[in-house]
DNA sequence: CTTGACTCTATACCTAGGTATAGGGTGCAT
DNA sequence: ATGCACCCTATACCTAGGTATAGAGTCAAG
């Protein structure tokens, strides 16, 4: 697969994919003789992993860290579980901080009677996390 | 409460919040006789609120969305049903989307055995969202 | 054998979200 | 009345994460 399909294909820009390439984000994919980046299917779902990770929040020098795990091969078991736990951690404290603010939400739709004319919203004024 | 306290006390930069200010992300305060800006208690809420949702990745054009819903006085419930609605779903997904991470991860905590100077670790190869 | 759609590297540029600095005022303690 | 810690505005600068452009090569279709 070229780079133009993959960039296609996980909906980023080509220019995308080499810059993640440069920050060491995606291995360095084999050539064709043209010298064209030829990618195996299975580097699309490390594209996509990145692309998720943005989504909830998490910095690309974090998510290098993460792939940085599974590249090392001498690591001691003690290092890539340190990581691995703080990374849980913060995932924890995310879902958290969302879960607060869909009730909050949540209760927004329930509480919210404007649009009848009477008064100003107020169901928002709660909305805290 | 000043402005220095204000970021003392939610561990932001001073320059952080008059920035928001400007921004509209935080309604201009009172001022002093001196022109000091003077902060209700509520105020840090705000700024938690802001950071709180930064830090589960909604970028500042979105939150002031959300603010925005509290201050407009006509606005139909339909909208604020509408956009409400959109971050609900928006939330569920960032929640989906980080308890896959925290399951791979937690195989990852499970399944690696490195350190054991045998094999190279692949438990996160299997890393995938 | 050329035209169009692709690729390459290198470099320049852009937006978001701050952070720092310059030049000046405030206000309390010595 | 002067020093120090705070505040003000305005403007410049910075990092992260891209995106675009220039100048050149590749390759399949007509």
């Amino acid at each position: 697969m070229q780079i133009g399909e993959m960039a296609e294909r996980v909906g980023v820009n080509i220019q995308t994919i080499r810059f993640y390439e440069r920050r060491e984000l995606l291995r360095k994919p084999d050539r064709l003789p043209s010298g064209y980046r030829d990618y195996p299917e299975d580097a699309l779902r490390w594209v996509r992993f990145i692309k998720s990770s943005q989504e909830v929040g998490f910095t690309l020098k974090e998510i290098k860290e993460l792939i940085r795990l599974r590249e090392e091969q001498r690591h001691s078991g003690a290092e890539v579980r340190a990581i691995a736990e703080a990374k849980i951690r913060s995932i924890d404290e995310k879902v958290g901080l969302l879960k607060s603010m869909r009730e909050e939400l949540n209760a927004l739709l329930q509480n919210c009677r404007c649009g009848d004319g009477q008064a100003p919203c107020s169901a928002l004024v709660a909305l805290d996390i």
